[in-house]
DNA sequence: TTCTTTGTTCAAAATTTCCGAACTTTTGAA
DNA sequence: TTCAAAAGTTCGGAAATTTTGAACAAAGAA
């Protein structure tokens, strides 16, 4: 199996980024990556999607959070361990990612409410 | 000519947002609206853009952003006059918009900085 | 009216994404 | 060792999205 590319943060465009946080499978488990303490595997990780989805667009998806320099993978044994590549960001694009995860928990909480109060209350 | 939709920001999930802005051409165009004191028509801003595109891809741009919410397009005679809403987002999403056109003016100018020195100096 | 300008819509081509099947790698059991 | 199971990756075709030229619509000027 060929070694995973984690390109440098200055090498991902802006685009790049906003795109593979685009897809809500993506960013919803690129927020999970962030707010864990340890590292998770990729099959573990798909517990948190709301949609299942088949394995081989769970590895593509963890492959397009790889190259936009969100998260770093490593093989541990037979499975790989994510973690989120958070302060590299940070050091390029101050602001960005916080935003973005802030947002993700705005939405999640607007959800939330819209579905106990089911229309207008 | 139906009339153009404008959604509520509320009712914008943030991937629209994020896919919006994931498109190099897009996310130009909606930098520089945010950028310009007064709003200007699509086919203006389409010469911000690096790589000519054809109009009728300009005019999907366009919807695209202004579903997301990103910019209000307003008929004036023949011409759309489009401006940001900025001001809109921030209140649902803070700090994320300003992070996202801050990232591409770093980006800018880190490209700026490689084409002025070819290759390390 | 007729022409010009600006932007939208439509349908087909080009591109990207998703999924199932087959494959690789590593671990653990027999 | 050998075999099987577990976790991901790769591949090829189906499904979905994007791009584009051509035709169309609306407003204003001549």
């Amino acid at each position: 199996m060929r070694p995973l590319f984690h390109p440098e943060i200055a090498e991902v465009p802006l685009e790049a980024i906003l795109h593979a946080l685009s897809d809500p499978a993506r960013v919803t488990l690129f927020v999970d990556i962030v707010g864990r303490e340890c590292s998770q595997n990729c099959s573990t990780l798909q517990a948190v999607l709301e949609k299942p989805i088949a394995k081989s667009t769970l590895s593509q998806h963890f492959k397009v959070l790889r190259e936009a320099g969100l998260i770093r993978s490593e093989r541990r044994g037979v499975e790989m361990l994510n973690t989120a590549r958070c302060a590299e960001v940070e050091a390029r694009y101050p602001g960005l990612l916080a935003a973005i995860v802030k947002a993700h928990s705005i939405q999640r909480q607007a959800e939330a409410e819209k579905t106990s109060r089911p229309a207008g209350s």
